[in-house]
DNA sequence: AAAAATATGTTGACACCCGACATATGTCGT
DNA sequence: ACGACATATGTCGGGTGTCAACATATTTTT
């Protein structure tokens, strides 16, 4: 088993955004805002080159629009090796904190 | 108050292990690797590059050797704007996880 | 009809982080 | 005395991610 690398706080919030249901780009820029109280904001040029690279690994895939909604959305969605990829962050920022409780 | 950064996984524990205790750069590399039971490694190069931005940054600094100690050691304290720093770091990953659990 | 929000894409430059390599001294067993 | 290993710091190149700024087009609100 090796070792999970680093995820960057961007990809960590894209994933969660999709995991809890948001479907595109400007869907999940929009939700990691507010789930963040403002404090994480991702730009539309981080965001591009997340998905280009994330399909890429395999942690998302790209689904067709469904009839009637606007189409120049693009719709993404979480697979399950995206879900495991978040997963393995959780556990990383958990050991970290775990790390830190004992100072 | 301005955001805060979010900062690398070997960051946080080289603020960390300074924190505990640690005093040196070699010291800190094995102590990393123990607290995180092996999964993290912090390189020589990353160590080298951190202390010295961390100085720029005025989170550490660097103190004279005890009388007697191998003197090729350099030592460092951390100071209270890197403790800051640290607080700041920790506080992001809970707020992290804390919009993880949700899912 | 204008303005603002929605939505995606492109480019360029910078900071950063790491792995691999290099160098030197100290220590331990045989 | 010797080799091997641990200790300890430093150098360098490459790759990645991130953001600002710009570009384009559609939809909704005023």
């Amino acid at each position: 088993m090796k070792r999970s690398e680093p995820m960057s706080e961007s990809y960590y919030y894209i994933l969660l955004c999709l995991a809890k249901g948001a479907t595109h780009g400007y869907g999940i820029m929009q939700m990691t805002e507010k789930l963040s109280g403002g404090d994480v904001t991702i730009g539309s040029g981080t965001m591009y080159g997340a998905t280009v690279n994330m399909i890429k690994k395999g942690w998302i895939r790209e689904v067709m629009s469904a009839e009637g909604g606007p189409e120049r959305r693009r719709l993404y969605v979480l697979t399950d090796e995206g879900r495991s990829a978040l997963r393995a962050e959780i556990s990383r920022l958990r050991r970290m904190l775990e790390n830190a409780e004992e100072v």
